[in-house]
DNA sequence: GAAAAATACGAATAATCCTTCAGGTTTCCA
DNA sequence: TGGAAACCTGAAGGATTATTCGTATTTTTC
């Protein structure tokens, strides 16, 4: 059992003046930019700083530390895709599945266009994951994935919902990550989102969704 | 695009002596106990020589780096899960259906066991998986699946049976490595690899395997 | 039993990195 | 306009780590 001191990842200080928003979002670009082009390896506040022109102590004025860095790179990802998905699963003219469909190809698409990004910070996700703050993050997703699958299988039973509706979003997300490792052309975007989104339409139909 | 230096992880030295053989041993296993109880962050190369009681100059006689180490214990993995895999995948005394559900849960299970090793070792992946040694491996296994895929899906197009074998496979490894980052219980174990084997078969059997 | 080969040791090296803090600059507001 | 608050700086501290290499010990070979 591995035991992780949980990072401090409360932010420190919120910018008042207009430079101070300008330098946040510099640094915010720089980081997103040393995290592609470095890997999470070489992803240092040192080099962040420099890339976005300004000193470390000032990172270290909107920053805690560097996991906090991490996180939010990590957190305006998550904000900037559960805003996608959840557009698509409250589309009301598609039918369930064909929900299912648009969301896997869209999530896919997304996850490969900043493949080098978000790869990075896969790797670097053992100097964050553990924060309560990440933590949440997940639990609020999951209530979404709920009501949805609610509505896909209103007959099944409780458990064996949640439990299909877990399995897909682990799969959805553990798979797109390791499909974004690689550069991708559109058109294995396209057949590979299409075979996961096959995949998925069979295992809700086999539990009882009708079509 | 992130283009990491490939560490160069071909083997130092053999041991031919039988203190040899018995120092390296004592390193894997100093360096499994390490990566389980430490986490990756922590994982140091003095860390493991003092767990083995040898002293660090042994540990980079035999382990031309860290990344050696790290890749001789996923390698070990590999085998080990493997051997398991093909066993069943050859038994020919289940039907193909069966098998993959046997194969699931054994999957899962193996990777619960040794739940905080295989953890850590994939946060660590990083440090070793672009070695040319790691992606011969991944080949070696893509091999064994298309080989069962054939099997299973006879009628089905060449390209098709590809995608979904490669589909399977990948989310077998990611969706286990994301289920076993938390410690599970047994019934949890089993229903999560019932449903995943469920989701597999109504896939298969939605691409016109005959059952 | 002595030379050679293999093995073991661990202090020292060189590099990297996170984070702080004392002191200067800019902006705000009364 | 002047003081207060916000902001910015970057050298330096403190800590960790991967790896080497000169030396010492053990085993093998002849």
């Amino acid at each position: 059992m591995i035991i992780r001191p949980s990072p401090s990842i409360s932010t420190r200080k919120q910018p008042k003046q207009a430079r101070a928003t300008e330098l946040v979002a510099a640094i915010l670009q720089a980081a997103a930019q040393v995290l592609a082009s470095e890997g999470a390896q070489r992803f240092t506040t040192t080099r962040v700083a420099q890339r976005a022109g300004v000193s470390v102590g000032s990172l270290y004025q909107y920053f805690p530390n560097k996991a906090a860095l991490l996180f939010r790179l990590q957190s305006d990802e998550w904000r900037q895709t559960t805003e996608l998905l959840c557009g698509i699963l409250e589309n009301v003219e598609l039918s369930p599945l064909e929900r299912i469909r648009t969301l896997v190809h869209a999530f896919i698409r997304s996850e490969c266009e900043e493949a080098a990004v978000r790869g990075a910070l896969n790797d670097a996700a053992p100097l964050y994951r553990d924060a309560p703050e990440a933590q949440e993050a997940r639990a609020t997703a999951n209530r979404t994935v709920e009501a949805f699958m609610r509505e896909t299988l209103p007959d099944a039973p409780d458990t064996g919902r949640a439990l299909a509706g877990e399995l897909i979003m682990k799969t959805l997300s553990a798979v797109g990550a390791d499909f974004s490792e690689k550069e991708r052309t559109d058109g294995e975007i396209e057949a590979y989102s299409g075979a996961l989104a096959d995949m998925f339409c069979a295992y809700l139909k086999s539990l009882g969704h009708r079509c």
